[in-house]
RNA sequence: CCGGGUGUGGCGAAGCUUGGUAUCGCGCUUGGUUCGGGUCCAAGAGGCCGUGGGUUCAAAUCCCGCCACUCGGACCA
C-alpha cells in the first residue's frame, strides 16, 4: 500500500529538482552539515555512525583476505609524488600544498595526500627484499584532500574518508587475481548489504587511473539515472615498482619487480545509498547498513504500562541482535513518524494500550509504507524477516531500474536521442579507439562507464567510425 | 576556473527599488493540554542583517572587493 499523501514538507520533491531533493535529504536527515570551507563537510553522527558500519563490515571482509591496517603520513614531499609521471601529471591539478613550517618556509613543499601510492611505495621499498616477503596485504583508513572546483555533499569533497588497499606481490597473475577480488568484495557488499545493483567492468584507457596499467569499476546507476562509480581497483602490474625501484630476491635467486594493486572505496558510496533508494519523504536506508533498523513508538505512553511494555519489546529486539531506537520523547507520535521517516528507518514499530491488550503491535515498513498488526510472539522472528524482504525490495527495485534504463544503440545519433530522452545507460559496440570515445563524449555528452565483463555481440562494427569493434561499451552522464 | 542566482535569530521568508528604532511563520524555553500521521493554548528567550572596505548626519537597504551556497559550463583518478 503506497503512501498517497507527502509526509515531509520539507523536502524538494525529486521529479521537480534531483538536486534540491538530494542536497535536502543530506541536511534534514542530519546526515551532513556545511563547514567554512567550501567543499569540507562535517559527518554528523548519523552519516558518520552509516560509515563506521561501512568500515565495520568492510573491513572484516578485508581481513577475511589476509589484510592489514596501516596508518601512513597524511604529507607527501613533492619530489617523491613526482617519481612515477603518469600519476603526478593526474593529480598535481588537485593538490593542496603545505609550504610553512611553524614560522619557517619549508625547503621542500609536501603535499597533503590524494591518495596514497607513492607513501606506500617508499614503504615498500624499505621492508620488501624477498620473495618471503610478499604478498604484502595493506589498506588504510584515512581522509584524503583533492581540491575539487566544484563539490557535493558525499559525492565529491574537497576532503573525504576512504579506505585505500595497497598490495605488492610476486608475479602479474597473481596481482590480478588480487585486483578482481577486491572489487568482487565491492560488488557483493554493495548488492547484498546496500541493495545497490552493480555493473562490473574494466574503465577504458581514456578514464583509468594515472599510472594504472588496467582500472576496473563497480558502476550504480542512480534514481535520476546519472552513473556513479561506487569502487574502483587498480593492477599497476610494475611501473610504480620500476619507478620507485622495489626489488625483492625470488626463489631464483634474481632481481624481480613486484606487481602492484590498489583498491578503494569512499565516504561517496553514502551518496549513493542516498540517490539509489531515497524517495521524497527523504532517505531510505537499507536495513544492513541502517545505523537505526527499528524505531519504536509508544503510542499514548502517559497511559499506565506502556513505556514498560514498549521497553520490553526493545529489549527483546536488542537481545537478538537488531539496531534499535525508541523514542519516549514528549513529541507526538505523528511528529515522530514524520521525523524517523526522513532519517530512512527500515522498520518502524507501534505500540499502544490497544495493542498489548491483543499481545500485538504495528510494523511498517518504510520502503513501501505498509502497515500490518503482527503478534508479539515470535517479534524477533517476524522483524528480522521483515527486514530482508525490505533489503530484497529495495534491491529488485534499484535493480528494475537499472534494467529498464539501459539499452542497445546502434549510433552515435540513436545515443544522443535517447539519451537526451529518457538518460540511463546506453550500450553500443566501440572499435576501442580514443577518438571515438571523444566524439561519444562531444556529440552525445556521453562518457564511457566500463567495458562490461558480461559481454554482449550487438554488432560487428564500431558505431562511430564504423571500423571493427572490440568491446561492447556502457555510455552515461557520471557523478 | 567562466557565466547566472542567493546570503536577514536554529530553519523558511518579508523588508532593499525610494537609506531613518529589526518584521512574520516554524522551531526553541517554561507551564498547562493533547497523544494510533507533524495537537492546542499562554507566557518568554534569541539577530556584529555572510564578510571587509567605501559613500552618508545616518546603511539590511546605495557602491566596490572577498567568502560561502546554488544552477549551468569547463574540469574531475
Amino acid at each position: 500500500m503506497a503512501q498517497d499523501k507527502k509526509q515531509v514538507e520539507q523536502i524538494t520533491d525529486m521529479e521537480v529538482d534531483f538536486a534540491q531533493w538530494y542536497t535536502d535529504v543530506c541536511k534534514k536527515a542530519e546526515l551532513i552539515d556545511y563547514s567554512s570551507i567550501k567543499g569540507m563537510f562535517i559527518y554528523r553522527p548519523y552519516g558518520y555512525a552509516i560509515w563506521e558500519n561501512i568500515q565495520r563490515m568492510m573491513d572484516a571482509e578485508f581481513k577475511k583476505y589476509g589484510h592489514e591496517n596501516v596508518y601512513l603520513p597524511v604529507l607527501i614531499p613533492e619530489s617523491l609524488l613526482q617519481k612515477e609521471k603518469d600519476h603526478v601529471e593526474g593529480f598535481a591539478p588537485e593538490c593542496a600544498w603545505v609550504t610553512m613550517g611553524g614560522s619557517d618556509k619549508l625547503e621542500e613543499r609536501y603535499c597533503v595526500r590524494p591518495t596514497s601510492e607513492t607513501l606506500f611505495c617508499e614503504h615498500y621499498k624499505n621492508i620488501i627484499h624477498s620473495w618471503r616477503d610478499l604478498p604484502k596485504l595493506y589498506n588504510q583508513w584515512c581522509s584524503v584532500l583533492r581540491w575539487e572546483k566544484t563539490s557535493r555533499p558525499f559525492l565529491r569533497h574537497r576532503e573525504f574518508l576512504w579506505q585505500e588497499g595497497h598490495t605488492m606481490h610476486a608475479t602479474a597473475e597473481e596481482a590480478r587475481e588480487e585486483t578482481q577480488r577486491m572489487l568482487n568484495v565491492y560488488a557483493d557488499f554493495l548488492e547484498n548489504v546496500l541493495a545497490m545493483p552493480v555493473v562490473k567492468g574494466q574503465k577504458t584507457d581514456k578514464e583509468k587511473f594515472n599510472g594504472a596499467e588496467e582500472t576496473y569499476t563497480v558502476e550504480c546507476m542512480m534514481h535520476d539515472k546519472k552513473a556513479l562509480q561506487a569502487g574502483t581497483s587498480h593492477y599497476f602490474g610494475d611501473g610504480f615498482a620500476k619507478a620507485f625501484d622495489i626489488t625483492f630476491t625470488g626463489k631464483d635467486n634474481q632481481l624481480h619487480y613486484p606487481h602492484q594493486t590498489s583498491w578503494g572505496v569512499s565516504t561517496r558510496m553514502i551518496g549513493g545509498i542516498i540517490m539509489t533508494h531515497g524517495d521524497n519523504n527523504g532517505l531510505v536506508l537499507p536495513p544492513r547498513i541502517a545505523p537505526i533498523q527499528v524505531v519504536i513508538i509508544p503510542v499514548a505512553q502517559h497511559k499506565e504500562g506502556v513505556l514498560e511494555a514498549n521497553r520490553a519489546v526493545m529489549d527483546r529486539l536488542v537481545k537478538a541482535g537488531f539496531r534499535v531506537k525508541m523514542d519516549d520523547s514528549d513529541q507526538s507520535a505523528g511528529w515522530k513518524f514524520a521525523e524517523y521517516e526522513m532519517k530512512g528507518i527500515p522498520l518502524r514499530l507501534e505500540l499502544g494500550p490497544k495493542d498489548i491488550e491483543k499481545n500485538q503491535c504495528v510494523l511498517v515498513r518504510r520502503d513501501s509504507g505498509e502497515k500490518t498488526f503482527v503478534s508479539l510472539d515470535g517479534i524477533e522472528d517476524t522483524v528480522a524477516a521483515m527486514l530482508d524482504s525490505i533489503h530484497d525490495g529495495l534491491y529488485a527495485k534499484a535493480k528494475k531500474n537499472l534494467e529498464d534504463n539501459t539499452y542497445a544503440c546502434s549510433s552515435l545519433e540513436e545515443v544522443r536521442e535517447k539519451m537526451q530522452e529518457r538518460g540511463g545507460f546506453a550500450k553500443t559496440m566501440w572499435c576501442g579507439d580514443e577518438a571515438c570515445e571523444i566524439r561519444m563524449k562531444e556529440e552525445a555528452g556521453v562518457t564511457s562507464r566500463c567495458i562490461p565483463f558480461a559481454q554482449e555481440h550487438l554488432g560487428d562494427v564500431c558505431p562511430i567510425c564504423g571500423k571493427p569493434a572490440k568491446h561492447m561499451v556502457y555510455w552515461g552522464v557520471a557523478y
